[in-house]
DNA sequence: TATGCACCCTGTAGCAACTACAGGGTCAAG
DNA sequence: CTTGACCCTGTAGTTGCTACAGGGTGCATA
């Protein structure tokens, strides 16, 4: 399949695809008489691979790992576990760090009673880390 | 003060100053006979604002909006109120996906039984998302 | 007086993970 | 035979910094 049809099954922009390609993330494939790019079922199951683990935030880099695993059934998993438990650990902490900005947000806008900006408890508060509760 | 009494003096690092003075976030200050940068108390409080905000997640545009609105004391203070709130509702949505990022995640690592690489119920969830239970 | 060191300057390039062109070639339909 | 959809390469932009390279300044010490 030509690469706008790879683009279509996978849900993949073309830019990020050629963009794969160039970083080593997926393999080149042949060409037609006209230098098309040409791709077959395991190039479509190799980028599916990437976006799904892209979907679920592991990086670039994780992913070449993740995808060496893959590529080399013979080896040992636990590096496949030690990764996505680490990712699983990072989410964890930005949920949590996400949720103390969530409930700082949420007293900063609740101070506001409009009016006038020189007196706007929102302005004032980015001001002043003194009026904050949690740490941060 | 001079460039590095202002970034102790804030926590910032002293590249991070001179970026926000080039992208005109903070206003270029005196400077001394030796060609040195000379803040004052005006340029500390500014900063902080910009860092404060920063670490509550605003984005750089939006800093410049409510810088904007901190230095016109007349004005309506709604437009703080509707970014600080736009910021709160992306955070949300933000908090929302990565939740259900985590519980797939959990849901992924749970399955992993140690072994070989071939085997691997995580390497084999990355590549179907058809085993996936939520919407992502 | 020399020299070492901490500090400052400008300008440019790098990071992640794409995205968006510019400027061109290919191919099938009407 | 031309229109439009598709493909190609290569480069530059995005966000919010961070990290040099290559130089100047200012003060204390040997």
């Amino acid at each position: 399949m030509k690469i706008g049809e790879l683009s279509r099954a996978t849900g993949t922009n073309i830019e990020t695809i050629r963009y794969y390609e160039r970083i080593g993330l997926l393999p080149a494939p042949a060409r037609t008489d006209a230098n098309y790019r040409s791709y077959g079922d395991a190039h479509r199951a190799r980028l599916r691979f990437v976006r799904h683990s892209r979907e679920l935030g592991f990086t670039i880099d994780e992913i070449r790992s993740l995808l060496d695993l893959s590529d080399h059934p013979e080896r040992d998993c636990a590096d496949a576990d030690r990764i996505a438990s680490a990712h699983l650990e990072q989410v964890e902490e930005k949920i949590a760090q996400l949720s103390a900005l969530r409930d700082e947000l949420t007293r900063i806008v609740g101070r506001c009673r409009g009016g006038l900006a020189g007196d706007c408890r929102v302005i004032e508060a980015l001001g002043d880390h003194g009026l904050c509760d949690g740490a941060h």
